[in-house]
DNA sequence: AACAAATATGCAACTAATTGCATAAAAGTC
DNA sequence: GACTTTTATGCAATTAGTTGCATATTTGTT
């Protein structure tokens, strides 16, 4: 499972709570992979069972008392195997693609409000991660090779986004020129 | 669930057993919402129990049986249900990524292979979109409105592919950059 | 004082997907 | 004749991920 490897990558450098991984999460590693907060919590009591992570309890003032946890050597150890092995494409799955299959059969307003609402997401994504290379990856030849491997990360987010943009407005311009006929009727058999 | 409607999609104008359904997938909506053999039968299963789909038994000389599986009005209802719903973006898991946050502790040449075997994929997978785009949907606009909506899944297959490809170059340029160092050493903590 | 939000962790039930088999008949190949 | 490939369908077990809920404290807001 590569949840439990992004997780110990999380924990490279700094000890955090699951709490704290878990918000890590939405601001970085979870671009690229993404994880809610049970994932997480049920992945650290399987990596703290096989000593990959340990625990310490720490309580605190003015907050609940939280769980830290810090990567064993065994864990570092798992890590670096892992990496080793070729990792292999993740199947795609995007509903919206399956609905554009449906075309024939909705009405392609429909369809326009989805794209929509997609390029919406993707603009404000993009953004994002402009901005966070503006902050801290401006120069990427001069950063140590650690923050090299996160900016590749980021600049492949960054590439996803704007290819994405680009078809956003295309889709949009072939919809839009579909528009207005408002019964849509069966069409023929077709194939790819 | 949304395999049942990639499914219920390819059975809108052709009725199909589940071994073409599975051979369908892998060249046309598969590139967009993948599934493997055991999924589309368990779940021709199940779309049979609630009624969406009908089957037929057809004998066959020269070849095994098979079950021939058609939408029923109950199934392209709620194919039409669905396709009204908005539908959220998919959560990206890429353990490439993860790996690349890991560059501090690796061997480039690990990664450098990593992106070097992706690259080929993309580009097979590129040649692949175009061929199927040049051979049947050369003028997007001319086309059905059904072709249309399929024309733009490939058209962003296209665009990522291309988007994906770039990236790689300028990994790999960056990634060779480092190169030679033979032993990796820890970095201090750093943050996104 | 009441209420929402942030901090902090977790269970139970379920759905979805993967992995590894198993079977069987026909057609083509060496 | 033995072997592989293609056609065709499926089970069982496991892993991964989602959904919905439950709990408890503190801090900030109205």
């Amino acid at each position: 499972m590569a949840l439990s490897h992004a997780i110990m990558t999380s924990l490279i450098d700094q000890d955090l709570s699951g709490y704290d991984l878990a918000k890590q999460f939405d601001v970085s590693l979870g671009f690229f992979w993404s994880a809610s907060h049970q994932q997480i919590y049920q992945q650290l009591k399987t990596l703290t069972a096989a000593g990959e992570v340990s625990v310490t309890e720490v309580s605190q003032s003015g907050k609940p008392d939280k769980r830290v946890y810090g990567l064993t050597d065994v864990g570092r150890e798992a890590l670096l195997t892992w990496a080793e092995k070729e990792s292999r494409r993740k199947p795609a799955r995007d509903d919206l693609f399956v609905k554009l299959y449906n075309l024939g059969n909705l009405k392609p307003e429909l369809l326009i409000g989805e794209v929509e609402a997609r390029q919406l997401q993707h603009q404000q994504r993009l953004a994002l991660y402009q901005r966070i290379r503006d902050r801290g990856y401006a120069k990427p030849e001069h950063l140590s090779d650690r923050r090299k491997g996160m900016y590749l990360a980021l600049l492949a987010g960054i590439y996803q986004e704007q290819a994405t943009l680009q078809w956003c407005k295309e889709a949009l311009t072939l919809l839009q020129s579909i528009g207005s006929t408002d019964a849509p009727i069966k069409a023929p058999p077709t194939e790819l």
